[in-house]
DNA sequence: CCACAGGACGGCT
DNA sequence: AGCCGTCCTGTG
């Protein structure tokens, strides 16, 4: 364990609220300084924008030039996906504009999952509040800067939880869920390795529904927030339904309208770009 | 007291 | 295949 520093200058299409409040994280947190902290793997990092530039500041194992690369998704040319969906129309436009720093990051697969299982019909700060006190009890502790911090437990320690403790961390109905996908994962009823190999996003959403918990919400959030990075895929709840009639459907019983209708127009409008676009039309619609 | 929060599941037609 | 009641828990 060691503390890592980095700078980054003149990076276009970042913004550290639009990354980590758009809905697709539940780990980091904003400090007072406007500062962000959070825990990627067995690392605790802090990351803060000053006149453009990017100033990081890490605690852990990994080397924090590559997992800066691979996690904030910097591969990826923002640029030319945001030109190319600002073609469809003018409200892709003004959503592009509002939430133009948005970058999805590469989250664990596991991790993702199971933070998903728990958003079901949840809100975010209990969700975080729960996933905390996993990675709490769970976890790897981590002490820095006179803090303390927990890494989000792998498979194996999360797999030592009963149903009953998991109830006791305030889970409620997920509980049986989360259980059950742990031990599916770990006896290799799914192989998360050999996901990432499958080029077929369809393929790879099946094999994701089999998990107890998973169905074609939390699929989709899976498949867009974590390695797996499918943008072909177009997440549907009650806000992205609401903007989405609201913009291009305009029925009077929104909540009548299938989810196979709406992502029928998505996949017209966005094609393959259909996730990004959902997450600045979210972002935006959402405020 | 009730409604609702970024769904999944099981039973029904 | 589509519809609908129910599922824990904290907050307003």
């Amino acid at each position: 364990m060691e503390e890592q520093n980095l700078v980054l200058k003149n990076i276009k299409s970042f913004n550290l609220t639009h990354i980590f409040e758009c809905g697709q994280c539940f780990r980091w947190n904003r400090n007072q300084d406007g500062s962000y902290t959070g825990v990627v793997k067995n690392n605790v990092i802090n990351i803060r924008m000053i006149d453009g530039n990017i100033y990081i500041t890490s605690f852990g194992e990994n080397d924090i030039k590559k997992l800066f690369q691979n996690y904030f998704d910097m591969n990826r040319n923002y640029e030319s996906i945001k030109a190319q969906l600002g073609e469809v129309d003018e409200n892709m436009k003004k959503s592009i504009l509002y939430g133009e720093g948005i970058r999805l990051l590469n989250q664990d697969l596991w991790e993702t999952i199971i933070s998903f299982i728990i958003s079901a019909n949840n809100n975010i700060p209990r969700i975080k509040g729960i996933i905390e006190r996993i990675c709490k009890r769970y976890g790897n502790k981590m002490e820095y800067n006179g803090q303390t911090y927990y890494s989000f437990p792998t498979p194996e320690q999360l797999g030592s939880a009963s149903v009953e403790d998991l109830r006791n961390l305030g889970l409620g109905f997920r509980d049986v869920r989360v259980y059950e996908t742990t031990k599916m994962i770990l006896n290799r009823g799914i192989d998360l390795e050999k996901l990432h190999q499958e080029p077929n996003t369809e393929v790879v959403r099946e094999e994701l529904l089999k998990l107890p918990g998973v169905g074609p919400k939390v699929a989709d959030c899976i498949l867009l927030f974590s390695t797996l990075k499918r943008f072909d895929v177009f997440p549907i709840d009650v806000w992205v339904r609401r903007v989405m009639n609201e913009l291009y459907i305009h029925s009077e019983y929104e909540e009548k309208v299938s989810k196979k209708e709406i992502n029928r127009i998505a996949n017209e409008k966005f094609g393959n770009l259909c996730g990004i676009a959902q997450q600045y039309l979210f972002y935006w619609k959402r405020g």
